[in-house]
DNA sequence: TTGAAAGCGCTAACAC
DNA sequence: GTGTTAGCGCTTTCAA
């Protein structure tokens, strides 16, 4: 049944008749038992409420599809301790690979899952140890558009505000933020640099903290699509005018983002193209039976909006996925 | 093992560290063949990019963790062939149940499967054949409250953006529109129902046209979060100031929805509580062996912003699930 | 080309 | 209280 072409078409038809009459259905556990695999995908995320988020979620479902593998998400909320929970009863109940985008904090724990030659391809975030093949878009440039095009529009103080300043996308895009002020000869000010932790709160409060300064920065980068929220938020709420006194980019696009008054400039990451080629990869990695080796940087999209301050788009919303 | 109370405690201790010096873990493939049951779940919905989505799905994943299910999303995109599919799939790998957000078109396929006494649970929408336990919120309700709140401030010409037609999202809505209006003796013109599929270019569009009417109306309610959007931009395009010229109310609340000038006003469905009581439903009927009878209508609320013309909240923005 | 048999790892039932 | 066995439904191997 499972190699037709090696039986005579007669039986085959019979066969064929028979199912359809029995309206047999394989019991699929039975199979995943025997063959040893699951045909199914884990994907690790810190919250599927973030768009950022579910744009990949739903490019690795796309892309499982048209495969027949099924997909499993977890959420860790960024904590290490959830992550390792949702790994460990991932490969419990046996799927064949996981798509892991690491929180914060040591994942050596996964050095276990490694050694035993379970499939696992990271996103969004490197790390150091153990070393897995990775699906990410490259920060540090990332970071560098948005600055180039702040002091390209004549902005010497900009602040920053990152996420966990432990993980790879800050330390990338902070080394990008450094690198391009020292190529403008603008001294690095600590007080300009600000954890917003992610969240639309985390920005909102930084944007006060900003503010406080004399002098104040005469633009802002918000890290993530949540921070850049509560950023705008807050210059509003403390009535400073957006882009006049400020000028504001986010990190990572969301529908929104054209319907904010000035519509929002942002760093975009790929993100279907993300949750493709990491499932391409960990398909690849499961179907061959070796560990894969190639990691995978991708090139992040600059989205001119209003509120930077040199262009403002209207129209019908348009996003960048 | 399974049942450590019916086992000496000398024994039970033994079994215990050699399952630590082993590093033994069951396969769970085999205990779901041997006891005929999965411990996942198989959530079915229109696009998990959609925030009203999301939020289900992440609370019925919060629910399921509690009882140590897993569980696999499906998209449907709409597509009433997609979802055939997925059910199929899904049932196929022996999930314990599904919760079903119906697309729009017929449903009559799923009667095979309840037949089967296999355990779904719908949400969203209602179906008519099979009659299925379902979750949904008060839609009827939630449409009169936007309804009522916008003829209090004055409004009498009031354009309403809906889904697909033969939904009953968008029917007991759209009952909710008409009786409000014949209840302040407002005529029902057909030039102020639009359907806008649901998407931002149909919200868009749709204001268009209404303000291409003469008159024109004075408040849109658009009746969920990406047409809101979509009618909120086209408002800015055309230049008709919001909420002094035409107001504004949409259906679902959203992150972005605080940021928007004016914030939006909404009526909100509690999707928390929509994936919560899914979940608890659904596992109900699975651990009980007993199809399901009865359905929850939740209430939704509604929050006043500015876009309604009446107040201006600001502030970090808050939401409701 | 077809049919028969063994076994994947677990658990439920039953004998000890 | 403990040990043994049969069998979940499939696939693979080997014999006919």
């Amino acid at each position: 049944m499972n190699r037709p072409e090696r039986v005579r078409p007669e039986t085959r038809r019979r066969v064929e008749t028979a199912i359809k009459a029995l309206n047999y259905q394989p019991n699929l556990v039975a199979r995943s038992l025997r063959r040893r695999h699951t045909k199914t995908l884990g994907v690790v995320v810190a919250d599927i409420d973030d768009p950022f988020f579910t744009k990949i979620v739903r490019a690795v479902q796309d892309t499982c599809g048209e495969s027949a593998y099924q997909v499993i998400v977890c959420n860790t909320d960024e904590d290490i301790e959830k992550e390792k929970a949702a790994v460990q009863t991932l490969f419990g109940t046996h799927v064949d690979g996981i798509i892991l985008a690491p929180t914060f904090g040591d994942h050596r724990y996964l050095v276990n899952y490694v050694r035993q030659a379970l499939p696992i391809v990271t996103i969004n975030r490197r790390i150091r140890t153990p070393r897995l093949p990775c699906v990410i878009s490259d920060n540090e440039t990332g970071c560098r558009m948005g600055m180039e095009h702040l002091i390209k529009l004549g902005h010497r103080r900009i602040g920053i505000i990152t996420g966990f300043s432990k993980t790879s996308t800050t330390t990338d895009r902070l080394r990008g933020y450094r690198r391009v002020l020292s190529a403008h000869n603008i001294p690095y000010d600590a007080r300009l640099v600000r954890c917003g932790h992610l969240r639309v709160e985390g920005g909102y409060e930084a944007v006060k903290e900003f503010l406080g300064l004399v002098p104040p920065p005469t633009a802002i980068f918000a890290l993530n699509n949540a921070m850049a929220e509560g950023a705008f938020v807050a210059l509003r709420d403390l009535r400073v005018r957006c882009p006049e006194d400020v000028a504001l980019i986010g990190y990572d696009d969301f529908r929104a983002a054209c319907a904010l008054q000035p519509p929002l400039t942002v760093v975009a990451q790929p993100t279907r193209a993300i949750g493709l080629q990491a499932t391409q990869l960990i398909l690849r990695i499961i179907e061959s039976g070796r560990q894969g080796k190639r990691s995978l940087i991708l090139p992040p999209h600059f989205i001119h909006r209003g509120s930077c301050g040199c262009a403002v788009t209207t129209g019908v919303p348009t996003q960048v996925g």
